[in-house]
DNA sequence: TATTGTTATACTCTATAACTATA
DNA sequence: TATAGTTATAGAGTATAACAATA
């Protein structure tokens, strides 16, 4: 479309896709299909410490989830009750430490997490069917170092604050 | 890494990342300094609809700038009331049909709206300073027929939906 | 009668403050 | 006295419903 990118990424050109790419993904349906083929009905906040304990791949701690989930701890606590209440994360206390509590997916829960992660990398899959391996690849590549380096940049901006 | 990409992204690793980005994007200090840099105190959605006007370069009709944002009609509403009377944007009656108001930025608001903009191209900028010309030419493209295709994706589920 | 926008109200997500229990 | 978590409350952002004005 005639940009005129002459050595460097048109960050002026990019960046507002890349925001809008951001709110549409947040709003479309796509997260919301991908919550029906969970089955079960569950609002966002809930399916992301579903989805956060899955990824982990063992049982976290209360603080912990809020901190990969970037929110504070009551949050999750609230959210807590009722996923406990329906069975999806069982709470148990850390034996290394009393204050603390372990949660822990149950079998409905992982499951759970697992089909919405399922749906939404096939969407990403399917959505990318007609490229070639090699532009994969290298979007593969440039991407994860492109997410790598301005999540360091950030880190750095949030730690200058503190 | 050791991670096994053959000849495909790797949407299961990506994916996560991706998200985690956009929440870490959302929530850092990034948008908070750069509103700093705007000079007049402004919440998001007020922001936002300055941005959203600027980016368009003419003035848009309430009803397209929520279109635009992604929300409904009455969200808009409420911030420009705040706008306005602030002196960031104007509003004129449409001449070509009385019904609709026209939204145009004021000087202070335009500046408001670029000083952000720019804020946010300079870091990004900064944050891929070490990058090879080519690796950022390659991801310039590639990333831009990435989100186009995402997009487009999303775009045809909320059109089945309707 | 359909469309543009506004007003009024309610809901979702998340934060802060105050508290309890261990350490 | 510091830390892990909980309870209670408050705030930001956005949606839905009912309405007004113009087409």
């Amino acid at each position: 479309m005639g940009d005129e990118n002459h050595g460097h990424i048109d960050a002026a050109a990019v960046l507002p896709r890349l925001m809008q790419f951001n709110t549409v993904l947040n709003r479309s349906r796509l997260a919301e299909r991908a919550m029906d083929r969970v089955g079960i009905p569950l609002d966002r906040p809930g399916l992301t410490v579903l989805v956060t304990l899955r990824m982990a791949g063992e049982p976290l701690r209360v603080g912990e989830i809020a901190t990969r989930m970037q929110v504070v701890g009551p949050h999750v606590t609230r959210h807590l009750h009722e996923l406990e209440r329906r069975g999806l994360v069982r709470r148990v206390t850390d034996p290394s430490d009393q204050r603390a509590r372990l949660i822990e997916l149950t079998a409905e829960g992982s499951g759970a997490a697992s089909r919405y992660l399922e749906s939404m990398v096939d969407w990403f899959t399917d959505a990318l069917v007609d490229w070639s391996d090699e532009d994969r690849q290298t979007l593969g590549r440039l991407l994860s170092r492109f997410v790598d380096d301005l999540t360091a940049g950030l880190a750095a901006i949030d730690d200058q604050a503190t």
